[in-house]
Formats: C-alpha cells, sequence, structure tokens
DNA sequence: CGCGGGTGGCAA
DNA sequence: TGCCACCCGCGC
C-alpha cells in the first residue's frame, strides 16, 4: 500500500536567517564544497551577487566556480558575512542558488561539523552520511525535484457518480472495469492500483482523462518495501512483569527529564527488555517526540519492523542500506517531515532527521556494526550520544552482554543502569556443558562433532525438537595447502589464503571455487600445488559447509537449514529462512554468527558451538570478550519457551575462565576479570586507541612514508603534545597486510580522545611531503574494530 | 580531485 | 625547436 504525502508545508519567512549576526545583509559567504579531497575541504569565500541578496542563508545548497578551470562545483554555505574576510577582488562570485527547501537544517549541518571533527573526514564524506545521496542527487544541475516519484489519485468526475450515463462514458471492457472498481472504492484511490485492481494496463486511463470522466491529481509517492509487514498481527497483550515496568518507569523518567540522559538497560535474553523499549518509546510519542531504534544488521529490521508496526502502524519507518536510494530518500523525507514517530533500522539510522528526538535506543549496543569501517569512520553510540546531547533526549544502550566500555560507564554512573533479572515466564536458562575436544582434536579433524552432541542432536530428531549449531567460519574448510611444500593457495590481491568453497549442487561434478573472504577474488581450486605441483592438495580446518555436509552423513533423514553469507546472499534470505525453521520445516539450522541473535524459536532445545576457541585467539584485545559473548547469545536461544533446553559448548580449552564463564552465562564475572585485565594493560575503557593506517599500491613508497610518519608523530607526541598522554606503538602490520592490492602498515596511539589528541591526528593528515601524499592515504580511525 | 604551469627527456 | 609525459602546487 502505497502512501500520498501532504504538499509541502513551504518555508515560513525568517528574516534573521538571511542576514548575519548583526543583521546586515550579508556581502558575502563561506561555502564547503561537497566534493572536495582532504586537502582541499576548508571553506571558501565568495561573493553574493545582487539578486540573490536576502535569500541566500546559511544550510543552502549553492553551485560555485572553483579551481583554475572554474569548474562547478556542488557546495552548501556555511556562514554569512556582512564584510568580506578576503579582499573582494580576489573573490568569485556565486553561480546558483538552490531552492530553500533543499536547505540543510541546523541540526544536519551540526552533525556534519562532529563528523568532519571526531571522524577526521571531508564535508562531502559527512554530508553523504547525514542526508541520503538521493537528496543531493540533481542539485548540481538546476533545480528540478529530486527523484520524487509521483502517482495519480484519480477520482470520478461529478457528472459520472452515477451510473445512468454508462454507455456512453464507459465505452469497453476496459473502462466498465475501472468505473466498477472506482465506484466499488467510494472516492478516490492511485493510478497504479486502481489499474491493479482493474486488471488494467496505464494505458486504459488516458482517454477517460481527456475526456474529463477521470479525475487525475498528481501526488508524491512514498517507497516502502516493509508495508505489509506486521500491520496484520494484533498486538500481544502488552501487560508489564512489575520488574519491567519499574524499569519503563524509571527510563520514561530519565526521557522526561528535559535533560540529556543515557541508560544502560541490561537483562538475559528473555528478560523482555523489548517490551520496556516498546513501553518507553509510547512515553515519547505520547511527548510529541520521536525516537529512534538502532539493531545491529539489516537481517534483524524485519522482525523488529513487525514487532513495532503491530503497535504504530504506518508511523513506523525503516532506514538501512540496502534500501533503494528511492525507498531511503521516501523514508528519509517522512522522517524529516515528523510524519512518522519511530525509525528502525541499522547504524546508517541514528543520523534519522527526526524534528524533535526523544530517544534513541541501540539494541544490543556490543556489536561491532555499530562503528563504521567507512569513511566517516563514526561509532553510531558517539552520534547518538551527540545528538541526545543537543535534543535533550535519551540514550538507551541496551544489551544482555554489553561491552566492557558500556558497562564500565553503567557502574561509574556515567550512565544509569537499569537491570531486568528474571526471564520471561521465569523460564529457566538452559544448562550449558563443556566438551572437552581435546581427544576429538587428536583423531583428527574430521571429528569436528563430538559423540556428546551427535547423540544429542539425535535424541532432538527422536523427540520432534529443534537444534541450533553454530561456527564461526563460512565456506566448506579454511584453506588448501600443499603436504609436500606446506604452501597455502593464496590470493593474488592479498596477504591471505583462499577459502574453498564446494560446489553446492551435490550432484554437480563440478569442482569447487576458491574465494578470498577479504576482496572477493574467486577461482577455480586448483588440481595441484601452484608453486610445486604435487598433488592432491589437502583440506584444512571446517566451515559450516563442512559440516552441513557432516550432519548430512550422521543423520541422513535429518531437515537441515544452513544460513551463512553465502545462503542469504539475496534481499529477505535470511527472513525467509528462519520463517521456514520456526515453522518446523527443518530439524537443524546451523549457521555463522546470524543464526546467534534475536530470534525466539520455542521448538529449539538443543543449541551447539562447534568451535567455542575460534575467536579466542584472535590477538585481539576484544577476543575474550566477543567469544563470551558469542557463546553467550547462542546459548541463551535454547530453551526459551516451556521446554528446557541444553548447550553444548565444544571446546579444547574447557578450563578457559572465559569458556566457563559464557557456559555459566555469568556477565559480571566476565567484566571484572576483563576490566581488571584492561586496567592493567592500559586498554579501553581505560583509554581510547586510535590507529593512522597508512596505505598504498607501492610497497616502497609506503616505508618511505611510514618512516617519515612515525618519526613526525613521535616527534608531536613528545614536544608539541607533550601536554596530553600518548602512548605510540609501530608501525605494525594490520591482520591483512596485503589488501585487494594496497599495502598497509599502522601506527596504534593510545590516548584519550580529546580535542587535544584530534589535533594531534589532525597535524598528522598532512605529515607526508605532497609528493609521497598522492600516492600514500594516511587512516585515521578512533577505536576501529580491527587492530 | 583536476587544472595549469613547469620541467625534462627525447626525436627531428 | 617542439612535443608530450610527468611532477607539483593550488583552489576563496
Amino acid at each position: 500500500m502505497k502512501t500520498a504525502l501532504p504538499p509541502d508545508e513551504g518555508i515560513s519567512p525568517d528574516k534573521t536567517k538571511y542576514s548575519t549576526p548583526d543583521g546586515d545583509l550579508p556581502k558575502t559567504v563561506t561555502v564547503r564544497l561537497t566534493g572536495a579531497p582532504y586537502r582541499a575541504d576548508r571553506a571558501y569565500e565568495y561573493l553574493i551577487p545582487h539578486e540573490m541578496r536576502g535569500s541566500v542563508a546559511r544550510g543552502d545548497f549553492v553551485i560555485v566556480p572553483f579551481g583554475a578551470g572554474n569548474r562547478r562545483m556542488l557546495g552548501v554555505v556555511t556562514e554569512l558575512r556582512a564584510e568580506p574576510e578576503t579582499d573582494p577582488e580576489r573573490l568569485k562570485t556565486l553561480l546558483e542558488l538552490r531552492a530553500p527547501e533543499y536547505r540543510l537544517t541546523e541540526d544536519e549541518l551540526a552533525l556534519c561539523d562532529f563528523l568532519c571533527a571526531h571522524a577526521f573526514c571531508t564535508f562531502g564524506d559527512a554530508l553523504g552520511a547525514v542526508v541520503p545521496s538521493a537528496a543531493l542527487r540533481g542539485l548540481e544541475r538546476r533545480g528540478s525535484p529530486t527523484n520524487i516519484k509521483t502517482d495519480f489519485l484519480i477520482s470520478l468526475a461529478d457528472f459520472a457518480a452515477s451510473s445512468e450515463d454508462d454507455a456512453r462514458l464507459f465505452r469497453s471492457d476496459a473502462q466498465r472495469a475501472i468505473a466498477s472498481v472506482l465506484r466499488a472504492s467510494g472516492g478516490s484511490m492511485t493510478a497504479s492500483e486502481l489499474c491493479r485492481l482493474a486488471g488494467v494496463s496505464r494505458e486504459r486511463l488516458t482517454p477517460l482523462i481527456r475526456r474529463g470522466v477521470l479525475i487525475a491529481e498528481p501526488v508524491e509517492l512514498v517507497r516502502n518495501p516493509y508495508a505489509s509487514d506486521g500491520t496484520e498481527n494484533p498486538p500481544d497483550d502488552n501487560i508489564l512483569t512489575p520488574e519491567q515496568a519499574e524499569a519503563a518507569r524509571k527510563l520514561a523518567e530519565l526521557v522526561a527529564s528535559g535533560e540529556p540522559r543515557a541508560a544502560l538497560l541490561f537483562g538475559v535474553t528473555g528478560s523482555g527488555k523489548t517490551r520496556v523499549i516498546k513501553s518507553v518509546i509510547d512515553s515519547v510519542v505520547a511527548s510529541g517526540r520521536q525516537a529512534i531504534v538502532l539493531v545491529p544488521e539489516i537481517a534483524l529490521t524485519p522482525q523488529t519492523v513487525r514487532l513495532f508496526r503491530a503497535f504504530y502502524g504506518n508511523r513506523v519507518a525503516v532506514l538501512h542500506s540496502q534500501l533503494s536510494a528511492g525507498e531511503r530518500f521516501d523514508a528519509w523525507r517522512l522522517i524529516r517531515a515528523g510524519e512518522v514517530d519511530l525509525c528502525i533500522g541499522t547504524r546508517s539510522a541514528v543520523f534519522a532527521p527526526f524534528p524533535n528526538l526523544g530517544l534513541i535506543v541501540i539494541d544490543e549496543e556490543q556489536e561491532h556494526t555499530y562503528k563504521s569501517e567507512m569513511s566517516p569512520r563514526y561509532h553510531a553510540r558517539d552520534v547518538a550520544r551527540f545528538r541526545c546531547g543537543k535534543s535533550n533526549a535519551l540514550l538507551l544502550l541496551s544489551s544482555a552482554t554489553p561491552s566492557v566500555e558500556s558497562f564500565s560507564r553503567a557502574k561509574r554512573g556515567i550512565y544509569t543502569l537499569v537491570e531486568l533479572t528474571r526471564r520471561y515466564g521465569d523460564a529457566v536458562l538452559p544448562r550449558g556443558i563443556i566438551v572437552d575436544m581435546r581427544d576429538a582434536a587428536r583423531r583428527g579433524s574430521g571429528h569436528f562433532i563430538s559423540d556428546r552432541l551427535r547423540d544429542e542432536i539425535a535424541l532432538r530428531l527422536e523427540r520432534g525438537e529443534q537444534s541450533i549449531l553454530f561456527i564461526n567460519r563460512r565456506g566448506y574448510n579454511n584453506y588448501i595447502s600443499c603436504p609436500k611444500c606446506g604452501e597455502a593457495v593464496m590470493c593474488p590481491h592479498c596477504s591471505v589464503a583462499l577459502t574453498y568453497h564446494a560446489p553446492e549442487r551435490r550432484a554437480a561434478a563440478a569442482r569447487g571455487r576458491l574465494l578470498c573472504h577479504y576482496c572477493g577474488f574467486e577461482r577455480l581450486t586448483p588440481e595441484s600445488c601452484p608453486s610445486c605441483s604435487f598433488s592432491p592438495l589437502a583440506h584444512i580446518g571446517y566451515g559450516t559447509q563442512r559440516a552441513e555436509e557432516k550432519l548430512h552423513q550422521l543423520f541422513p533423514q535429518a531437515r537441515i537449514i544452513r544460513m551463512d553469507a553465502d545462503t542469504t546472499r539475496c534481499k529477505f534470505a535470511h527472513q525467509e529462512l528462519l520463517n521456514r525453521f520456526r515453522e518446523g520445516e527443518a530439524d537443524i539450522l546451523i549457521g555463522t554468527q546470524m543464526v546467534t541473535k534475536g530470534h525466539d524459536f520455542p521448538n529449539v532445545t538443543l543449541v551447539g558451538v562447534l568451535d567455542a576457541d575460534s575467536s579466542l585467539y584472535m590477538g585481539d584485545y576484544r577476543a575474550s570478550e566477543r567469544t563470551f559473548t558469542l557463546i553467550t547469545q547462542v546459548v541463551g536461544r535454547a530453551g526459551r519457551a516451556d521446554k528446557p533446553g541444553i548447550a553444548l559448548v565444544q571446546t579444547s580449552c574447557p578450563d578457559h575462565p572465559v569458556i566457563r564463564l559464557a557456559v555459566a552465562q555469568d556477565y559480571r564475572g566476565m567484566f571484572e576479570d576483563e576490566e581488571a585485565l584492561r586496567r592493567a594493560r592500559g586498554f579501553p575503557p581505560f583509554c581510547d586507541l586510535l590507529t593512522l593506517t597508512l596505505q598504498s599500491e607501492s610497497e616502497e613508497l609506503l616505508g618511505e612514508a611510514v618512516k617519515i610518519a612515525g618519526a613526525k608523530l613521535r616527534e608531536l607526541c613528545d614536544g608539541e603534545f607533550s601536554d596530553i598522554t600518548t602512548m605510540v606503538f609501530g608501525p605494525v602490520e594490520p591482520m591483512v597486510y596485503r589488501l585487494s592490492g594496497i599495502y598497509r602498515l599502522r601506527f596504534i596511539i593510545k590516548c584519550n580522545m580529546n580535542s587535544r589528541a584530534r589535533a594531534l591526528v589532525r597535524a598528522m593528515l598532512d605529515v607526508l611531503p605532497p609528493n609521497l601524499a598522492r600516492r600514500v592515504s594516511v587512516i585515521p580511525d578512533v577505536n576501529p574494530n580491527e587492530l
């Protein structure tokens, strides 16, 4: 169902917008360009031509002449000046001014500034995050409205309302069908809907409109791929338990405080965090404000949307990167116009331009997906905190396994800690059992399903119950290598081994492919070793594909769904696989992280973690925390309803404290250990980690640049920036030294990310001499996911 | 980034 | 001498 937008309300005239702080009409403006590279990303001053005086305002889009060739470039006005700062003789003049309906709001400009300062990006990159690209498209050319899809609202002319003259007015079957559909509707409908219901093509309307029998009125359409979700389900009872009600009351109080607040909603899986959040949103919406709910990945949006649509109907918008440009633009316009109360989406939805923001919820706040790995490299939590600060809104972090950083802040009183301790209906947490795999490992890599796990799966099959198996690796196995010379088959563009993917059609004699999980490179599996021609090659390790195959061997009768990046390529595949599993169309669900979170499967009584150690030794200071989170989440999937469940955790380090804590679902235990360790070693939350990555296609130039940058960095830290505490490490190779043909080396700096530290970063951004800067880039990243 | 001006290598 | 490829600085 498509919704028509109301006509634009227009911009209220406001003299102060068009004059300088002193009340004078401005002579010049400063402009930030949307397409400038970092080195040219400054404010430039331009003269305002006479005809634009009094109509140009801060936030307006303008076309300016730029550079020696006076290229036409799109820019944004950031300041109005009564007196030019530069000699007017040397200034160029604005070429064009875009209509005020495109003007950026003060909130949007502030967000751009925030991103430039904290993520060290260009104004153009910041703008690209703050407004959807479709809102910018077309602005470079003169004025036409951007990517607004229109349809026509069709109604019958008055003289055709009764059926007296039908024979004369409607002369064919198609025309009579149109008339009857319209009469049945009793009013008007969009042309597309009318044609669909009447079963006629669009062209059939034209003659009727030309003769005036039908009246067509253009309307703006809103594309909404989630329109059919949820509204059909009646809301379930939403009575809160006393504990939940108390949590909701506390949080609503924070929202109503009229001050910026932050809280951590901490509760085990199944404790009803979502119900509490829903209740807080109710109070936000009741006070005329709007809320944003962030979820960690696109795959989790449909279920969240369905839930909230059941309550708020079509006053819910969705924003994430998999929407088409038009869909995203339409959702954005509805939000900006205050036509919806709630926006659900992934990281980028933190920019949802609500006019009166009251709440930002970050669900599963510890998830690494909230940190952007591309410019602008922001963390949604930081942007949310900034926005909540400006709007006196509540930032609500929610998790069963909060990040150590956030829980530490809650402990120190920076966030209000709101805790839910009881599982819904007093369901018990699944019993966790550690399975020692050291014996199995000795028997060879083929034994990655222990006897114990096999027996438990068999038991579930017998009872008609379901199992979920989690394995942290996709593909058939880790890599293939030569038993003779020991070489693994590597990606030609990256310094990583390729992963073998078996052909999906099991009957096919086709050879499998080798895939690079980093750059996407793909090749046929070689028959023999590329360096010494030895054959056959050995397959090392196992992934989801091989585990699935093994399960088929062990349980030929079992129905298995595999869920990983390869089986969820297309748009709604993820949701569909989960639905099928929930409907009982399969006995076993096996997959990567995506099987671990956010789904309620009442018939699942067994959860198996095939290799709990895989994330334990990845050399990152968060390895323990991540392992804990992963295992805890997947263990929480078992036995949510009336049936008790068990969780088998296979590991080669059965005595490792983190594995034990995770199996016991002891978050606080993990937190205490981890906090002590990080305090001792100087890791977040006791400092920030800043990386400066240098990258180049040329290994020599990179080496040269790293020498210069390293010397300069240490010089700055010991000299100009000796007032702040910094520790410099490196240069070190990232996990992957060469990626898509680009070599990378990085410095790691421990510091507190304040304005002085940011000044240090900015100083580092132009340490390279221009000849080197052209071919080596310097990329700063604050608290990156990968070290 | 992309222009323009400078430079230097090289063929005629 | 003339041409072009590449380097480099700058943009208001």
